[in-house]
Formats: structure tokens, sequence, C-alpha cells
DNA sequence: AATTTTATTGTTATATTATTACATAGTTAC
DNA sequence: GTAACTATGTAATAATATAACAATAAAATT
């Protein structure tokens, strides 16, 4: 599935920026923040750009956290299909990529036999520091 | 795995009532406002509840729309391995109870073998009716 | 029964997350 | 160049959630 979208504007890259420098989810505020010196003193900018880049999967926002993280999977160029695993103690995540599951759950059907479009996962543990 | 507790306290209780009686998840404000003919008056009632009933497995929480769903899942007496189909149209959500997928998910390790105890799937389509 | 402890509730205020609405500016299509 | 569309700026507000502390009630201990 081809990307979405050529370019990304200028509101767009800088919050793509931000984000991609963080090893770990960040809050649309704590962006907001770290965006102001940028020129970025609103939070529909933000928000706007977060939208954007998580409709075109560069980032993906981790629902159980409200926060968004960039997407380092290759494989991942379309923003339906997420798998994250969150670290319960330390808030460590890290992106799944794993073929198996991802055919497993694209092609998952219920008992109605209706399959989906898109879905997220986050599976809950302690990361190898915390155990 | 045995249920964590015994009874409900007198909030819990109006609380699971009211979500027990709709059919779809419901918003954290919108039960405050239907449970305030019963007493409860202000959001730290209603969030207490909340929690607990989620703790406890009586409820779950649907991550990505910040509603509140109770289970109906026999099987689901824990709180720790959910799975949802959302209708992306009408918001319809349902809990999906496939022993098959909650074992292929309990089981699943990344590339570093490590396992989860815990995790929360939430798929994304087109429910019949909206089809 | 009185005391201590624990769990629950009530209340006010505030923090955090997200959107509406509308004005302005830049870009693309014709 | 004008229209249509896209992106941006800005103020205000809506929606979601928690902190802090006081008051009650229930359970356990003496
Ligand atoms: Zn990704
Ligand atoms: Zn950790
Ligand atoms: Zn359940
Ligand atoms: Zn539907």
């Amino acid at each position: 599935m081809a990307q979405k979208q050529e370019y990304l504007s200028k509101n767009q890259k800088i919050v793509l920026d931000i984000i991609e420098k963080s090893a770990q989810p960040m809050k649309a505020y704590s962006i907001l923040f770290n965006v102001q010196k940028k020129g970025l003193k609103a939070p529909p900018q933000v928000y706007r750009a977060l939208d954007k880049l998580v409709e075109i999967g560069k980032i993906h926002k981790i629902e159980s956290r409200n926060a968004f993280i960039a997407c380092r999977n290759s494989a991942c160029t379309i923003a339906n299909a997420t798998a994250f695993s969150i670290c319960e103690s330390c808030e460590d995540v890290k992106e799944i990529s794993s073929s198996k599951l991802s055919k497993y759950l694209s092609n998952f059907q219920d008992k109605e036999g209706m399959k989906y479009n898109k879905y997220n996962l986050e599976f809950f543990g302690l990361c190898k520091k915390c155990k």
C-alpha cells in the first residue's frame, strides 16, 4: 500500500522531528512545549499535525497512554495495523513488528465471519530491565 | 482465576448498573450525568468506581474511545485480556470472546522471547448494518 | 464497648487532553 | 487573476481525568 502523502507541511515536519528524536512516546502538550521555540504556539497546530502524521502512518498513537510515538517499523507504511509492548513499570514502549502476528490479526474473523481493516494491539508487562 | 472482590460498594453498584443497562460504551461524564439523581455529584466518585470496576473486570475501558462497557464475556472474569470490535461508522462496540484469539495472544512472544501478562486489542471496521 | 485501622464517600479545585470556530495566508487549478 | 483548496494562526472552550483533603462508615483489635 502506497504512502498517502508525498511531502510534509512545515508544521508536520516540526512535530514529526521532535517525536522522532524521542525514544519514547510523547504527549501532545509536551510536544507543544518543545515546539514553541519554532513558532507553534497553540494546541490546534500540534493536534492538526498529529492527526495527519497518524493518518499517513509516520507516527502512532498509544491509546492507553494518550501519547505519540514515531513509527520505526519499515514494514508498517500503513497506519492501520499496529502492535506495541508497554512496560507497566518504566513506561518503555516498543512497536512490535511480527509478520506472523500481523497476518494472524489481519485475517482474524469474528463469529459472524466479519473481518476488520484496522486494529490496534497493546501488550502490557515488565521489560527486561524492570523484571 | 477467582474474582478479586466479593461485593461492590454502593457507588460501584450504581455505576455498574448504569453501564450494564447500556448496550454501548458510556463516557465518564455521561455516566456522571446519569447518576446525579442517585447522589453522585462529582467526577471522582464516578472515576473511583470506574477504576475499581475495571480492575475487577466487571467493565472494560475502550481506550480509543475513552468509554466504558460492561463485560459480557463469561470467560472473561479477568481484566487483563480484552478484545473488541468497533464499527467506525455507528460506533457499535462488541467484546470479542474467541478462545483461539486469546490463546494466541496470551502465548505471543516478541523477538526477545518476552511474554506479556496483559493485552488490549481493538479491531476497527464496519459492522453488518453499516456495510 | 471503645479504640484503632481501613475502606469508602463527599467536595472543591485543578490538571490534562482535545476540539470548535473563525480569521488569515499561501498554493494550485483553471 | 480568480476560485478553490490547503495550511496556518489565534482565542476560546469542551471533554477527560486527577489531586488533595475532609468526613463517614465498616471492620478488626483490644
Ligand atoms: Zn508503525
Ligand atoms: Zn520497564
Ligand atoms: Zn470482558
Ligand atoms: Zn455500524
